[in-house]
DNA sequence: GGCATGCTTCGCCGCTGCGCGGAGCGGCGC
DNA sequence: GCGCCGCTCCGCGCAGCGGCGAAGCATGCC
């Protein structure tokens, strides 16, 4: 456990509203250039620099230069966790009016690289529950039927073996229940992404929320169904 | 999810070190005085008094009058999830030099109310592990064998059915695997701590980390072995 | 009743830090 | 080369917040 500093200086990071709001823009997963996530946070090009540069320092974002652009990204899997389970928290000790997003963003959605959500977490289930993955040190470990399975739905496992982490859990902020994180929850939303089993509801616009929700294909609800007996209610 | 300055707002909360000091100290799981709290955080008296009204305000602590005291304690186990998750987090982002407290944490601490470290999470795998524990709705529910082998334990079963919820995971930040959360993970707790199996390492003082850290005993590693196998290397 | 204790309220001060505008720097395209 | 664009650095002003001490209120003990 951090000393106490040191944990408020991560939390004050995410306690600004204006990082805030580059944050969980963020949280889709895609990279952004300084300017889009300034415009996001409403605010100038200049604050908007340096925040980021403390959001840099502070390790909570990594930044890659293209050009002239900056994008920036999350830095680990692990903020991304911290920021869904402050999002729960905050919505939990603070029940504010309904939000436009709430019902949709629990049904599918992106949490930051995977998936997120009712489909998330039954995702997470059916692959416990039909042994494709078992535990193991620090997470979750594929089975050979694990691995012929995923395999034939189209994952990269060799892609998400290259990962720091395998498989692990995410703590679903909106189902109380774990999802898949790690490179096996990366690999599996790209696949399905790929594939058009689920397709993201809005690709642009000024709000960072709508490009993470998800919608389920027909398509990849057969799919899904076929190989793992995935059925959602909605 | 909130809105950024919903989210903001709560996260602001955590960001000052004298509220992270005392939010951390309840994380201990034992209701504090408004004065012990002051200490502990090195402020005075008076505005510990206004911190502690705002961490009530935002609904991260609940208070209990007593005579001429008042008690604070977390208002939930989701504000301990989230605090557990950011201490993670600033520990992964911020690799300090080693913090005394930081191997003896990893063995077996109190998370609010119920055991985390190694000892909670092998406790969590043995549960699931050995089907006294099966996946529910919002967590997780005992099974016939489980009801039988808590209950010869010593657990309260009614108490931990009053609860909010009986069971449900709470992300571990040393092992990165869940331990149990919710009534039961409680009332196992209070049960081990109750019969001397496990045991405060420092039950006074003004650090209010050490009294987080548990042992146990070697009674209690006996029966936890003969009730579930359950062995830790330590 | 009288006094000590625990906590809160109020007023004040000082500082941190957020935002902006302007200048500076580097990359890209005509 | 020149101009445009994206981003960063500098300096300024302002506001919010955290800290303290003194006073006020409630509770408990003698």
């Amino acid at each position: 456990m951090p000393t106490p500093a040191a944990f408020a200086a991560t939390a004050a990071l995410l306690g600004e509203p204006a990082r805030a709001a580059m944050l969980q823009a963020l949280l889709g997963g895609e990279a952004l250039t300084a300017g889009e996530l300034a415009r996001i946070a409403g605010i100038g090009a200049s604050a908007a620099s340096a925040h980021l540069a403390r959001l840099a320092e502070g390790g909570l974002v990594a930044v890659h230069r293209q050009g002239r652009h900056r994008y920036h990204r999350l830095a680990s899997e692990e903020v991304a966790a911290a920021l869904e389970m402050l999002g729960g928290l905050t919505l939990s000790v603070a029940p504010r009016r309904p939000w436009p997003h709430g019902e949709a963003f629990r049904a599918a959605r992106l949490c930051y690289d995977h998936l997120a959500g009712r489909l998330g977490v039954a995702l997470h289930a059916a692959l416990a529950g039909r042994a494709w993955l078992r535990p193991a040190e620090g997470g979750w470990e594929t089975s050979a039927e694990g691995e012929a399975g995923l395999a034939a739905l189209g994952v990269d496992l060799a892609a998400a073996r290259r990962a720091r982490r395998l498989a692990c859990d995410c703590m679903d902020w909106s189902e109380r229940r774990p999802h898949l994180a790690g490179g096996l929850g990366r690999e599996i939303a790209a696949c399905c992404l790929r594939r058009g089993w689920v397709y993201r509801m809005a690709t642009r616009g000024e709000d960072p929320l709508a490009r993470r929700r998800l919608a389920l294909s027909p398509e990849g609800a057969r799919r899904l169904e076929a190989a793992l007996d995935l059925r959602l209610e909605g």
